[in-house]
DNA sequence: CGTTGTCAAGTAACA
DNA sequence: TGTTACTTGACAACG
């Protein structure tokens, strides 16, 4: 079994290499002419995306093959005083140049995670018609990356709204009010107050939705602590997706802060998990969800090094 | 130059 | 009913 590891969004070993630059709403109501404003952001946005590129080139010369791309890339990008806005456009050679770097590096799995203002089950038309507009965002960055857009946003369910049952079936209601090809790039995740693996499985296994795991969500929200009980459901909702499957780890910040993000990885959790499943598929990926970024994932191979059941296959991925 | 408060958006917990 | 955390960085304002 290959495991591939990724980290998110920045990197704290390059300087200056915010792919999340941003104006806020008020800055950019305070600037009196209005094209200059949108120039503004449009900067701000071409720099986002030649840094993500930097990025990718980082996590290249570190064998790093699996990136979650900041969702933050161009600022207002949805707000309804920019909407005659056409944000692509501008934005056309640093896309192609991402393009091209994903063409030569074509094992390279980039991906989203919209943030949690995109919630899909609401009876809330509006806050729906929003979340599909961000959507459909994410969706134009992939076309003009040249990725193809299935499975490259990971969502959670969203609200319970006193009741869940409820909330899951209205997840299932508003799934058929959306575009088929916004269906297409979701992946729902498990989170660790509301929707447990459970809840998402029912959602996935009827709608035809892969379903990342997050451990970490796991152990703080489940009904049965032992994993390897959904292994074999969680792996099915992968089976006709094009991607491996990916999972989530992070480790708890502290016994009280429970589900805040730690620094760094706790190892031990990552090679029991991957112990636990070992032979059930030929690759999984897995996300390092912690404070220090890709400086967390570099230590954990580090203390990894000495561990004698796993193999290296290079500096970011092994074989158990 | 270092520190503090604010930011477009949703939900839930808590006072 | 209103405030704050979530996850969290970026940036402006302030000292």
């Amino acid at each position: 079994m290959l495991v591939r590891l990724g980290y998110v969004a920045m990197s704290m070993s390059l300087q200056n290499a915010s792919p999340s630059q941003t104006m806020t709403h008020s800055q950019f109501i305070k600037i009196p002419d209005r094209e200059a404003a949108i120039r503004k952001l449009e900067r701000i946005a071409k720099s986002n995306l030649k840094n993500c590129l930097r990025l990718l080139r980082h996590n290249v010369a570190n064998d790093i093959e699996f990136f979650r791309l900041t969702s933050k890339i161009i600022p207002l990008a949805n707000h309804e005083d920019v909407k005659d806005w056409n944000y692509i456009r501008p934005l056309a050679e640093e896309l192609s140049e991402v393009k091209e770097f994903l063409l030569a590096h074509p094992k390279m799995r980039v991906d989203f995670h919209p943030d949690h203002f995109v919630v899909l089950n609401g009876e809330d038309t509006d806050v729906l018609k929003s979340s599909l507009k961000t959507l459909g965002m994410h969706r134009k960055l992939l076309m003009g990356m040249g990725i193809p857009p299935e499975h490259r946003c990971v969502l959670h369910v969203g609200g319970v709204y006193n009741d869940k049952e409820k909330a899951l079936e209205q997840f299932i209601h508003n799934w058929g009010l959306i575009p088929e090809s916004i269906q297409r790039l979701i992946m729902l995740e498990n989170d660790d107050t509301s929707f447990h693996v459970e809840d998402v499985l029912y959602l996935c296994e009827k709608l035809g939705i892969p379903l990342v795991f997050d451990i970490h969500h796991h152990l703080a929200n489940h009904e049965n602590k032992d994993w390897t009980l959904y292994w074999e459901r969680i792996l099915n909702t992968w089976k006709h997706s094009a991607l491996p499957p990916k999972i989530h780890i992070s480790s708890p910040r502290s016994e009280k802060e429970f589900k805040a993000h730690a620094e760094f990885i706790e190892p031990s959790l990552l090679l029991d998990f991957f112990h636990s499943i070992k032979g059930s598929v030929e690759q999984v990926d897995c996300m390092i969800e912690a404070k220090r970024k890709d400086e967390a994932l570099f230590k954990l191979v580090h203390d990894l090094e000495k561990e004698a059941s796993i193999e290296w296959v290079n500096k970011a991925a092994f074989t158990l």
